[in-house]
RNA sequence: GAGGGUGUAGCUCAGUAGGUUAGAGCAUCAGAUUGUGGUUCUGAGGGUCGUGGGUUCGAAACCCAUCAUCCUCCCCA
């Protein structure tokens, strides 16, 4: 006998969680529905082809690879060899190898864009929630398994894309009752940063080491940047760029000041000027801040980027996003520019648990317990929940005809509101009697009445 | 990839100057109670102390290894 056990980092979800998950589900996906969007679902697998190469060579380190059938074929012994070969050298082999558990939901959607242009009305808006694979170090609030929900706008360049996308947030987390905020910064003000230092090739260098003033401060930030070799002179333009504050018109000034004499930072900033005066003068407040610092790794978003945490609890960010002008360029497809958001649901979840913020109303469906008291009340409990059931009531006839406390107590662990009795005595009169578990109150009736009695029991 | 914590009953955990039969609460099951649950009372079952090796007269405890899990860094949702 073996023990039973997970693989690291995935997990079961018992009846109430995936109620729970559910409920974050169903959330987001009607708010999605709202705003226009429409569902897509991409295999869990994909070729390995597709994946590499769009996540940075970390990312490429978390993709899980599925290992080929056939590879004990003896007929293909040598080949198998070699491959194997190959990948101690440290390359990747595709007669070892050549399929992929999907990293995100972005590169398979790209994917699909490319393979399907033809068809596709632009702009394309579609929204997808499914899980996700990485070979990460679990940790809290991170799975090798978990569940993204993306919402991505196609063949548009308007940044009314990006305002719609932070209104999904605003609206999805108002719902779940999650107040967090967004934080928004620009690929192109990173670049801009980057190209003023004459150092557009250490890009991802400094965006790494900026992500993390919040975290070890601005002297140690200093000191990443001289390790990732900028010199003194630029190292106190990023230091002069990370000392902007104020208020976000003041620190929108400042920028331009810094970076405005570039190309790309006059775009960047022209970009989260309007974006920021726009979410300011439509209807409500957004709960979002300008963020100079932001950066995000993924290597293909090249404009606005966006970032969701919540306020108030120690959890890494519950979703993200940004615009890539040419994702699925990438694959043979080039000016197909986009606009994409994730929630991570696994996060949320756990958000929502430590906050409290779930309803306590997300227990169980099954309204009534009717007791079974052997072969001829079976029958006649039976006919009334087929009328019951038939009128949208949930209800459950025990299985066996155990004695009482049995049944009882099977209704209370399940959270059922209601049992319904019915015996000789109940049969006789053609009547039932219904006991509300919470206050102990019996009430005899009619089965036309059942259905009333039964969808008022809390 | 680097570092740290923890592995004892189904669950949460006690249990060391190494000592004979390893405990508690909760949960489960049975009975008090064959047509009335929750509360209460009585009783029962359930542990190769993660695994392997070592030290010792003797190891759940000390040492080494290994596996699992949690956490931190990196990176991310």
């Amino acid at each position: 006998m073996i023990k039973p056990s997970l693989p690291q980092g995935t997990r079961d979800f018992a009846p109430q969680i995936v109620r729970r998950r559910q409920y974050i589900l169903k959330t987001i996906a009607s708010v999605f529905e709202v705003h226009g969007f429409q569902p897509l679902e991409t295999p869990a697998m994909e070729n390995l082809d597709t994946l590499l190469g769009k996540y940075g060579d970390e990312g490429d380190k978390l993709i899980f690879r599925i290992l080929n059938n056939g590879l004990d074929n003896p007929a293909k012994r040598s080949q198998s060899l070699e491959a194997f070969e190959q990948v101690l050298n440290g390359q990747g082999s595709k007669s070892l190898t050549e399929r992929a558990l999907r990293y995100d939901l972005t590169i398979p959607f790209a994917r699909y864009v490319a393979m399907n242009h033809g068809q596709l009305s632009f702009p394309f808006k579609r929204y997808q929630m499914q899980p996700v694979w990485r070979a990460d170090r679990p940790q809290k609030g991170r799975y090798r398994e978990f569940w993204q929900c993306d919402a991505d706008v196609v063949g548009s360049a308007s940044l009314l894309n990006e305002a719609e996308l932070i209104q999904i947030y605003r609206e999805a987390f108002r719902r779940l009752g999650i107040s967090v905020d967004v934080r928004i910064n620009n690929r192109k003000i990173l670049a801009a940063l980057a190209e003023s230092c004459n150092a557009s090739e250490k890009l991802t260098d400094i965006t790494v080491a900026i992500d993390k003033l919040d975290k070890i401060g601005i002297d140690k930030v200093m000191e990443e940047l001289e390790q990732r070799g900028l010199d003194a002179g630029n190292r106190e333009r990023v230091r002069a760029y990370l000392l902007i504050d104020g208020s976000t018109d003041e620190r929108l000034d400042r920028i331009e000041q810094l970076l405005g004499h570039t190309g790309s930072g006059r775009q960047g900033v022209q970009e989260l000027r309007w974006l920021a005066g726009f979410l300011r003068t439509s209807e409500g407040s957004y709960p979002f801040s300008i963020d100079f610092t932001l950066a995000r790794g993924l290597n293909y978003y090249t404009g606005t980027i966006l970032e969701v945490k919540a306020i108030g609890v120690s959890m890494g960010s519950i979703g993200g996003g940004g615009r890539y002008d040419d994702l699925t360029g990438l694959f043979g497809v080039p000016g197909i520019p986009g606009v994409g958001i994730s929630f991570g649901v696994d996060r949320i979840y756990d958000v929502m648990e430590e906050t409290g913020a779930f309803p306590a109303s997300l227990g169980v469906s099954t309204r009534a317990l009717f007791f079974n008291l052997g072969e001829e009340e079976t029958r006649y409990a039976w006919t009334a929940m087929l009328e019951l059931r038939a009128a949208g009531i949930p209800c459950e006839l025990y299985p066996e005809a155990v004695k009482f406390d049995r049944q009882f107590k099977y209704a209370e662990k399940k959270g059922i509101p209601a049992v319904v009795i019915a015996g000789s005595e109940e049969m006789s009169k053609g009547v039932f009697r219904v006991k509300i578990l919470s206050s102990g109150t019996q009430t005899e009736c009619g089965a036309e009445e059942l259905e009333t009695i039964l969808s008022q029991a809390s």
